[in-house]
DNA sequence: TTTTCCAACCAAACCGTTTTCAATTTTCTC
DNA sequence: GAGAAAATTGAAAACGGTTTGGTTGGAAAA
């Protein structure tokens, strides 16, 4: 059913329905009432493209999907989804092909002159992203969940990695550990930085020299946990404590610390980055998994809520949320014990 | 830059420059050469929006995410994605509130409504899912991502779920396991009926009865993994052997094993299904984790494809994919052992 | 040479809304 | 009760493309 036929059929003009269903204030309660109701019993909902070319809005933000298949897109996703389910507004994911950086840019650079979204939420930035700085250009209202250490005003949510690491890494020291591992991930990004930078304030601050041999950069995935960890248990001087990157790391960690028959908790502390999974879940593993801990779908949901305050005015620069990080102590970390000779 | 703009700029009309820039034959070779160029250098592509209008084509695939962030989504979205990319459609989320019945329908009533999308991806079907036959009546080309007993003509792509528990339940008792128990995914789904189904058929076959009280439904989280693991076997006929629906249900078995002195392989034996994630793999468990495999981003892929096809034409009824599923056999099943008196 | 045909191009209608501007009705004000 | 102001409603012009149904000029056929 069209606009013109439903019109008709109200015995309104399209003008007048129209506004009733858009809630423009010079139409009177009454008729409102009734293009409402008619509008539902006939089945009437106005065509989405029509809107949108007239409008220029796309009623949608969108999401880059790099091709790794990170587990905690999905989180993410659905807390935007959550938080966007009320709204008129949908998740465009553009699929992106390879991590190719000409590709990459040509990529958003098409997406913002399609006019698909109103807006885009940019993941896992560098320091000096270039796509904040198209993005800027282009005019297109963007968000980056991270941060970018780039000079061109921008609107960002992160939390505070730096901090948290550096209290998880404190915290060991405290606990006597001086050995400490460090698995991070991807190099590059400006996460990774921080934590990173974190880890080794930590230990300077506490007189530590930081030894390059224990720390370790990769994808978040169990295998790389149990590799790297593997190989650092395995020195002349291993660590006695580890600070992993992610739920999958320290799975990988735990399975290479009981391989070589050690015990975590005792023998090897451990805390990990937990996004807050509903499947799996710090407080469950075995022994239970010290972590330093942030929704990552509390992080969806708020970094959707404001890409909506942005697209309604808001301007960019007063969008900046650093989120604390909180530590929650588990089984999985213990005093270190006098080591071995 | 707007089609009359840059139609005048390059001396052709509309009309020739927008056949030139579609493929249609009837513009000479030479200037559909001439306005290609043009359109690069002048940096003009057509507003997404009008040519939606007009075609009424939504150039979007439609994915309805629900709440409960399944870890599998990414995975099969990123197998989208590696198949859409050189495509001209994208993925459009749809966030969906509550899995409340009457919402749901009105949503994909909406969503059909609205033409956002040209068609859409049902996942986890129910026997006689209703989604389906809405769809069905709507007329919206639509693939399921799953099975579906409706009468209803529709495309879908499946595993052989039952197959492939039929045949790890088989293989159990090939083992000398007569008390095997399953962890299922959430009732009332057609893949988690499957599952039952191939379990019970193997049981049967073998003359062995199948016991409810080693029958599990739920989510595929660790906790519940663990928990439902944990109290079969302080039941007092424990089972022997566990079938876990999805490897996180197996990280949980393993801890509740484990958590028991137990040890697995030996005591008890683990089939579980991997969907294969890049961040958690079954070969990596210790002991290594015997498992039903079936590449879920290969499946996004395909459902992709699927749709693809289904949009240029090709018939619902010819797309029935079922797919087989390998059982990989590790360290994780041995045979049984004569239980403790 | 005339007619026919075809390749290449174009003018204008249309997709289904929103929105400007104008018209009409109703409500106030004095 | 007249005139002004306010509240409603409508006609028509966009929005930016695609596509129908021509028109044109030159090559091929007669």
């Amino acid at each position: 059913m069209r606009l013109k036929e439903f019109a008709k059929q109200v015995g309104l003009s399209p003008t007048t329905v129209s506004r009733a269903l858009s809630g423009y204030p010079e139409v009177s309660e009454t008729t409102r009432a009734r293009v409402a109701e008619a509008a539902v019993r006939l089945g009437y909902s106005p065509n989405v493209n029509a809107v949108r070319l007239k409008t220029g809005r796309a009623g949608a933000i969108g999401v880059v999907m790099g091709r790794a298949g990170e587990f905690h897109f999905a989180e993410f996703m659905a807390g935007m989804a959550e938080r966007l389910v009320a709204e008129e507004t949908d998740i465009l994911v553009i699929p992106m092909a390879d991590p190719n950086h000409e590709d990459e840019m040509q990529l958003y650079r098409r997406l913002v002159e399609s006019r698909r979204v109103d807006a885009i939420i940019v993941h896992s930035p560098k320091p000096d992203d270039e796509r904040i700085a198209l993005l800027h250009e282009l005019g297109m209202p963007f968000l980056v969940h991270g941060r970018s250490a780039i000079d061109v005003p921008h609107a960002w949510l992160d939390i505070d990695n730096e901090a948290a690491i550096k209290r998880a890494t404190s915290h060991l020291i405290d606990l006597g550990h001086r050995r400490i591992a460090m698995i991070n991930g991807r190099p590059g990004a400006t996460y990774a930085l921080h934590r990173d930078s974190g880890f080794r304030k930590a230990l300077q601050s506490h007189g530590i020299e930081p030894d390059a041999q224990l720390i370790a950069n990769g994808n978040f995935t169990d295998e790389l946990g149990f590799r790297f960890a593997r190989s650092f248990l395995e020195q002349p001087n291993p660590p006695t404590a580890f600070v992993a990157g992610s739920m999958m790391t320290a799975l990988g960690v735990y399975r290479a610390v009981r391989s070589l028959g050690l015990q975590i908790g005792r023998d090897v502390s451990v805390i990990a980055h937990d996004d807050v999974f509903p499947y799996l879940t710090a407080d469950n593993m075995v022994p239970s998994l010290s972590a330093t801990r942030s929704s990552m779908r509390a992080a969806g949901s708020r970094c959707a809520d404001l890409v909506l305050q942005l697209l309604s005015g808001r301007s960019a620069l007063e969008i900046h949320e650093l989120w604390p990080v909180e530590l929650i102590l588990r089984e999985s970390t213990g005093p270190a014990r006098p080591s071995k000779p």
